[in-house]
DNA sequence: AGTCGAGCGCGCA
DNA sequence: TGCGCGCTCGACT
């Protein structure tokens, strides 16, 4: 199990409706590679059970998605689960942000 | 408020 | 062995 498998697993745990960020994921994982969760995202072997898209930045900001302008497809796919976004920040997402569980 | 540099875990050359 | 990445934070201007 290695530290990308981890953030596919936290990360295929966000309910429909709710996101999280990258450093919620690393933080998770108890270690300080926010980047790499975001490498992870980008490798993305499963995108049907990984809602990468699910995953924004700390400030708001959906953060990117694809090298391309693929960053509004992101952005599609959360208006369409019930995020509002303006331009390229999410709208009340600390309301919306999904805690990972406490690993029981 | 805006900018610069460093740190992480893993893959690739 | 060394560098870069869908990021974050602390320190300076």
């Amino acid at each position: 199990m290695t530290f990308e498998e981890k953030c596919y697993d936290l990360i295929s745990q966000i309910p429909v409706g709710s996101i999280s960020t990258y450093k919620e994921v690393a933080k998770a994982l108890n270690t300080k590679a926010y980047r790499v969760v975001g490498s992870a995202m980008a490798k993305n072997p499963n995108p049907i059970i990984v809602p990468c898209h699910r995953v924004i930045k700390s400030n708001g900001d959906v953060g990117l998605y694809s090298y391309k302008e693929g960053i509004k497809t992101k952005i599609a796919l959360l208006q369409n689960e019930g995020i509002d976004i303006e331009g390229k920040k999410v709208i009340g997402f600390k309301n919306k942000l999904f805690r990972f569980s406490p690993r029981i």
